[in-house]
DNA sequence: CGTCCACGTCTAC
DNA sequence: TAGACCTGGACGG
């Protein structure tokens, strides 16, 4: 579950699930975990949440006996300790009845009440780590979504920085500067500039200023400028890359409670949100580090020529379960249409849409029409379909858009 | 059944 | 600049 968005957006569920609860006894780890003992034990605790960047701080409080003279019992803790976490490509937080404890839930924290609950830390796939006593990791950099301007300027004084030899979206992912991105906010955050990918960063950095000054909250006040600045300026605001890397993950917090691999029910919300990423008719290459870059149009001058670009086999979206949210699915009434957007016209080839299977889809028929009428059909990719999940039309609508196969160039 | 792919770091050659 | 570290879902045969 892990980008920015996704921490912050664990970071709420805790803060919100946990209110008021107390938790006892000592945090638990599974026998599988590589991760350090949290060595925390106390008869009441809170449990509260913050994050920064990818990583998310849970802070454990020992609640004060209301009789002063009981004594805290050895080996019980009297101070908070504060706990670090990575979420890896799998983490997420989940606080269930003992009894539904999920599969893989490698740490937790069990309440006081009688037929308890617990907080677990759940990771599928281990990658994720936590630290007891931890801090924010020293070498990441400010948050790109609760640190605007330290993460601005921290970028911008640093642009000689041989990071910013490489192409603009493989420095997009390094945490030392952009703490918070990941590969979904890198190809939706590009796309929106219509930027290629594989330009070096700093052609792309030099030129923007430190301080953005059309900032969130305050939206440029008593500043007399003539129409024609104020459109320029407006211009260069919606132009900002690195403005965009700090509104684009806020976007994802503000659909509320899911993000990258949420739970199925309301994950149709970020699915029909992604504009590139995944999305059939969009390119992809894998970059020097051997990860998707999803694009569209010129992939730019620093494009691994060689390469491998992603095997044009599977994709799919997986769809599990974890939700930050109570809300129960309303009625999806998400427009397909207003979150389609112009449909690139036939790029060289590496993907195009497929065609739908006629499996379930019908719905789709309009929009996959539409998208054909704009599109050179010279294409013919077997198109493999993603199950998405999602049952009612909005979300048949959206997969139907994403699901496409891509097929990569070939690799000669 | 097997292959490929995934929201990310880490560290070893 | 490669692996390593992991599990599991979607596909292909």
């Amino acid at each position: 579950m892990p980008e920015g968005p996704e921490l912050h957006l664990a970071s709420l569920y805790v803060n919100k699930m946990c209110n008021g609860v107390v938790f006892t006894g000592p945090v638990r780890k599974s026998d599988v975990s590589k991760s350090p003992d949290v060595p925390f034990t106390c008869e009441a605790y809170r449990i509260t949440a913050t994050s920064r960047g990818k990583e998310v701080k849970l802070t454990l409080t020992p609640i004060k006996s209301d009789d002063p003279k009981q004594r805290v019992k050895s080996g019980h803790a009297d101070q908070p300790m504060a706990v670090v976490f990575r979420f890896g490509m799998s983490g997420y937080f989940r606080f269930t009845k003992e009894e539904e404890l999920p599969k893989h839930a490698h740490l937790r924290f069990y309440s006081k009440e009688k037929p308890c609950r617990v907080l677990s830390y759940v990771d599928a796939r281990r990658f994720g780590s936590w630290e007891p006593n931890g801090t924010w990791q020293p070498e990441r950099g400010p948050c790109i979504m609760f640190e605007y301007n330290s993460f601005r300027e921290n970028v911008m004084s640093h642009l000689t920085d041989r990071a910013f030899d490489r192409p603009i979206c493989e420095v997009l992912l390094n945490q030392k500067y952009f703490n918070g991105i990941g590969n979904y906010l890198r190809a939706e955050i590009l796309f929106r500039l219509n930027i290629p990918p594989f330009v070096p960063a700093r052609t792309v950095l030099e030129g923007l200023e430190s301080q953005d000054l059309f900032d969130n909250e305050k939206p440029v006040k008593n500043e007399i400028t003539d129409t024609k600045t104020k459109k320029k300026r407006m211009k260069e605001e919606t132009a900002d890359l690195l403005r965009l890397c700090h509104s684009v993950p806020l976007e994802v917090v503000n659909l509320g409670g899911k993000g990258y691999d949420p739970e199925k029910a309301d994950y149709s919300d970020f699915e029909a949100w992604l504009q590139c990423y995944y999305v059939d008719g969009m390119k992809s290459l894998r970059d020097h580090n051997g990860r998707t870059m999803w694009f569209k149009g010129d992939p730019g001058p620093m494009a691994p020529k060689d390469s491998k670009s992603p095997k044009a086999k599977k994709r799919a979206k997986k769809e599990d379960d974890h939700d930050y949210t109570d809300k129960k699915k309303v009625a999806r009434s998400r427009s397909v249409s207003t979150s389609k957007k112009k449909l690139v016209k036939g790029e060289a080839m590496t993907k195009m849409p497929n065609k739908e299977k006629e499996a379930g889809s019908k719905k789709i028929k309009t929009e996959k029409a539409l998208r054909e009428a704009n599109t050179p059909h010279h294409e013919k990719k077997s198109a493999r379909r993603r199950k998405s999940s999602i049952p009612d039309q909005a979300a048949c609508a959206v997969s139907q858009r994403r699901s496409g196969r891509v097929t990569r160039q070939s690799a000669k």
